[in-house]
DNA sequence: CCGTCTTCCTTCGAAATCGAAGATAAACCG
DNA sequence: CGGTTTATCTTCGATTTCGAAGGAAGACGG
């Protein structure tokens, strides 16, 4: 699986190449060369080709794709609460996915082994026989140290400081392992459903407030916190404490965990961000005055990162992305604020990939590792 | 130039590699195949051995170099009243810099012919005769578009709106011609001297503020207009109205100019921002205040982009840089405000390259267009 | 329906690249 | 000072890759 053969391997199961004609286009090796290496892997039974392609003028291609015997991927997206899980086969494709619920603060130990319980039922209950698992892949909702995979200082992951998580769940797969923030697999994720659009910025407001940044396609890490932008100082008239312990953060008056508390301080209780969303829907006017301020604080965030960043697009995704007051407020501000030059062409977005964009993500990354 | 023989070319070029053993080494080649090719350029007059390197435990190395008769870059800096300009030989290394006053003012053709005639004047006095030019570039004070090399809405730069600068040059040289923003280059160019930092911010801190990024080793454009952080709104008791029509614009506060213009109204006048830095110096209390001010701003915006870009370091060059309370004033706020996830191995310096960034800078990307 | 055009894919000799083995040259060390 | 180690560079047969030419399959147009 090395070399050219698995940069072939890996344009066709990312769905920028279908026939042989469009391999060696992209991967600038001969059209020659092309035909010898699928044909190598059409023989180890990775590829498969499978009816033709619909033709542009001339023979019809033959459309190759991924095996779906070729191998299966495990990937999981940790929150605070729930966690979802599912199946992919090696082009990225879900098998299945579940959400269930879970708790991180049983700690790393107890949350990782149910974490792989669940796979294996997942593969018991819906992996084809005899297709091999090939990787394994998590979400964490905190920073996580791309070289060592471990969680490094969480705000609310209590227990997990310094875990080793790659290390902790290598022991048990022998296989590829990724561990990754949610927000970059999230930005990973999207990035597929954005094709064209080389630099994203992908903001995930759930209970928190994540951002994963794609630049030249590719996931920016920088020294493995980038993205953060819920410790940034927001302008506005009260003052509030966060607990980074810097007053007035971006997170303390604009994630889920804080409009559910400033509502129950109005009292109006919740039990999740997706609440939030639900009273916005019903037109509880508590609740949809403090989604558009959060969005107001948001974009402002926001301006500061577009004018330096000139992203093509903003994609906002998490629970609270289909309060349709939060996009809004979040494109007025950026709008309003931004240089022309930077927002020409910029599109302010909801998700296209869905509830499932950690997941993809994962896939997508895992790719590379099995294809290495 | 082409292929396999450009890129050993400019591993040479850019000092990355001084023998065959690291060429093959950073290249991917076998060593075998790098001796053929190099044996080849050196045939061909590009490259010449030159005594030997010093050894890491066993043979010396045969040390390569570009061949000083290779070619020449002339590369220039458009500032608002000077333009530095020089002769670069194809590794980027100047053979002659020169300041010379110019006015942008009096519009595009003017200047650049200006230009052109003194780039004539450096190849007849510093010129080795014999050695072609095979490159020409510049940097400028505003926004370039980079796939056209056009000029876009500058906010300093009267009759050069969407002028067509790099098509201009290319009818006088048949020559691979670069346009670029000054601040980008000058990125370029402190990127040669930060080797292992692949993430970069250089601030250039002048008349204006301007600043370019380099996102894993490579120049960070965006759509063209990346890098912008002088129109972030700043958090201040006064309220002023930038040029850009918004209020409270940084550039309005800690610029040069604005600088220059604060401190006439307190009746000291001064011609250019490098007089401020010379008023600090001199011990003036109302220009340290001003600056420490100055950077105080600067860096409360830094703090935002450095927790989002999460960067191996911030440097910062500029007529300004040489202001110590500057410096130490964008540290403490920068230090102050950002996660330590993202300071912990942050260094914010000033510039390694010197004045001469944007010319090295140009050379880079010239070279990059010549080996293309 | 039949020639022409376009695109896709394969065949096969030519050329480039690799990589193992050896030659060269210097540092290290008792 | 001579053997040992380490690193650089070259030689040469084996392998891979290229690319021009041609065959295959369908679109297009009269």
């Amino acid at each position: 699986m090395r070399g050219a053969q698995g940069d072939l391997l890996r344009l066709v199961a990312t769905g920028h190449a279908e026939s042989r004609a469009e391999l060696a286009r992209l991967s600038g090796l001969a059209a020659s060369s092309v035909s010898l290496r699928v044909e190598e892997l059409i023989g180890t039974g990775l590829l498969v080709e499978e009816g033709s392609g619909t033709s542009r003028g001339g023979r019809r291609p033959r459309r190759l794709r991924v095996s779906p015997t070729a191998g299966l991927l495990a990937v999981a997206d940790l929150g605070a609460h729930h966690a979802r899980l599912g199946l992919l086969d090696l082009s990225g494709t879900p098998l299945v996915v579940e959400e269930r619920p879970c708790d991180i603060a049983l700690g790393p130990e107890e949350t990782l082994d149910w974490m792989a319980a669940s796979f294996d039922e997942l593969l018991l209950t819906h992996g084809p026989p005899g297709v091999p698992l090939r990787g394994v892949g998590t979400g964490i909702p905190g920073p996580v140290d791309p070289a060592s995979g471990r969680v490094v200082s969480p705000s609310r992951m209590p227990g997990w400081n310094n875990f080793p998580v790659a290390e902790h769940l290598g022991a048990r797969y022998d296989l590829p392992v990724l561990v990754e923030n949610d927000a970059n697999l999230m930005a990973v994720g999207e990035a597929r459903a954005w094709p064209g659009c080389d630099n994203l910025m992908v903001l995930k407001a759930g209970s928190g407030i994540g951002c994963g940044v794609i630049v030249d396609g590719r996931l920016h890490r920088g020294r493995g916190a980038a993205g953060d932008i819920s410790h940034v100082r927001v302008r506005t008239d009260s003052s509030v404490v966060c607990s980074c312990g810097h007053s007035d953060c971006l997170e303390a008056y604009a994630s889920g965990a804080a409009l559910m508390s400033a509502l129950t301080e109005q009292g109006i209780a919740l039990g999740r961000p997706a609440d939030v969303v639900a009273a916005v829907n019903d037109g509880v006017p508590e609740a949809t005055a403090l989604v558009r301020s959060a969005g107001r604080l948001i974009g402002e965030v926001l301006t500061v990162l577009v004018n330096f960043l000139n992203p093509d697009a903003i994609v906002i995704g998490g629970s609270l992305s289909t309060a349709e007051p939060l996009i809004s407020s979040i494109r007025a501000a950026v709008y309003e604020r931004c240089l022309p030059l930077a927002t020409r062409d910029l599109e302010i977005a909801v998700t296209r990939a869905g509830p499932d964009a950690a997941l993809l993500g994962a896939g997508s990354l895992l790719l590379d590792a099995v294809l290495g």
